[in-house]
DNA sequence: GCCAACGTTGGC
DNA sequence: GCCAACGTTGGC
């Protein structure tokens, strides 16, 4: 099993959205890295932080889970989408999605403060300078270890 | 709202 | 294939 990070602005998809919607596409995923890695990487049953990106304080807010393997995204094919793609055609999609399911929130925020502040986390992905995916691995480890922290 | 970092596009 | 211009992400 593997486990990932999904990040997520609360204005626009928050956990709690999730957590009432039990189980959603998680569409819109335009970064080719992201994709391989929903696509190449992802099996239902891996475990997901949920992250809250651009909000005060950002940070890993709950717990999902993936229930899906990778299927095209139906919104790269509607024009009247954000999310359109007119170079992308059914016969060979270029964007994928997985379904994510809500297992539960963290008691508190783990704040992206406070990840960066521990140096069991300092080789995280998320925690690399720069970073902008949307969609990333974490390591067992770093999983236990943030898990320590709630 | 600013801006650094990064990805994508398109002219050449 | 290079790279400047542009758009987006996301922390601050």
């Amino acid at each position: 099993m593997n486990y990932w990070l999904m990040k997520s602005e609360p204005e626009a998809f928050s956990i709690d959205d999730l957590k009432r919607k039990k189980t959603e596409a998680w569409d819109g995923v335009r970064n080719y890295q992201a994709r391989n890695f929903m696509r190449d990487g992802m099996r239902p049953g891996d475990k997901v932080f949920f992250y809250h990106s651009n909000c005060n304080p950002p940070g890993i807010v709950g717990i999902a889970e993936v229930a899906t393997d990778a299927y095209p995204d139906p919104s790269q094919f509607d024009p009247k989408s954000k999310y359109f793609d007119a170079g992308s055609s059914r016969d060979n999609p270029r964007w994928l999605l997985v379904d994510v399911k809500f297992v539960r929130k963290l008691k508190r925020t783990i704040s992206l403060d406070e990840l960066k502040s521990d140096q069991a986390l300092v080789d995280m992905p998320l925690l690399r300078k720069g970073n902008r995916l949307s969609v990333m691995p974490v390591d067992a480890t770093h999983w236990k270890h943030i898990l320590t922290l709630e």
